[in-house]
DNA sequence: CTACACGGTTCCATAACGCAACCGGAATCT
DNA sequence: AGATTCCGGTTGCGTTATGGAACCGTGTAG
């Protein structure tokens, strides 16, 4: 046995998740859109366990979300920075920020907040829109599989599924 | 020791992902989208472990995402539909897909595609914007803690973050 | 040359997960 | 009715993932 890995599914979902789906992954992700940049600051931050961050890391920079550079100070050895790739993992934090805000509020309020850089108001709500940009009531979206199959068993319900 | 727990953290995408963010939980909820209602349906589907999904299903619906309800069919007992809440996390599933789209694409092609359900087209990039609809390049994005605070330790670096 | 900071690595204990076998209730078959 | 199958789920066991703390090598500071 071991962990399935997600790599050989077809579903696009699955396959970022194969990058980002482990349990630390997206929160340090997080941190270094936020600007952290070292081990230390992602360790002392998140509180993770410092063998497992060594992992996180590793394949977070395997996977081309994050690369070392040399660092610029005199200390560090080496910082991790996003890559492109990392970085358009921000509607993904936005869209989870946006559902603990509203769903699963803590007492203090929200710890962290995504704004526009210039004006730093908060960011309007990211949601699906059609074409001509208004926003798309869920109903109204559908998510299917890409050649039209249904998985038999599911087919009896489908019906009261639309 | 333990797997860390990030309810008390008190960052909305910590919270969020505390609910969605074990390895086969956001899967579940994307099958739950397309349709899956059963345990049958996920455990064929995904390939999970039947105790795994059993654990995650519970978590689910401990969770509100998911709430069990009365088959209709004659065989079933009962079955797994999406809360009003867990919907709302289209928003995650769809910057997940987008995003593999982009940067995971699978020899084949992407397997499963949101649509908006009148048209049949695929949904628009989902991405973040201005309060006058107007995209957002990434650089204009910020994110920061709510009381302004930065890390003591990252203060160093913060003026070349920005 | 010593002391310390930093980024790891190593070792161990425990929780999470995969696999397969088993269970009990309901529907189906005969 | 009795046997069979379907189904959702549990149990036992082995492997992997994660947390905690100690240890290490390199570079900095003094």
């Amino acid at each position: 046995m071991k962990t399935t890995s997600f790599s050989d599914m077809q579903c696009s979902i699955a396959r970022t998740l194969e990058h980002v789906g482990s349990w630390w992954s997206l929160l340090i992700i997080r941190d270094a859109m936020m600007g952290a940049r070292r081990f230390k600051h992602f360790q002392e931050n998140l509180g993770i366990a410092r063998n497992t961050l060594t992992k996180r890391l590793g394949e977070l920079v395997e996977g081309g979300i994050l690369q070392k550079v040399p660092a610029s100070d005199g200390y560090a050895h080496e910082e991790y920075v996003l890559t492109e790739r990392g970085a358009e993992l921000a509607p993904v934090l936005i869209a989870l920020g946006q559902w603990g805000d509203k769903w699963a509020v803590h007492e203090n309020g929200p710890a962290t907040v995504m704004t526009i850089r210039e004006s730093g108001e908060a960011l309007p709500r990211l949601w699906p829109r059609d074409k001509d940009g208004a926003e798309l009531p869920l109903d109204k979206i559908g998510m299917r599989w890409a050649n039209g199959a249904t998985p038999s068993t599911w087919t009896q319900e489908k019906e009261d599924t639309e």
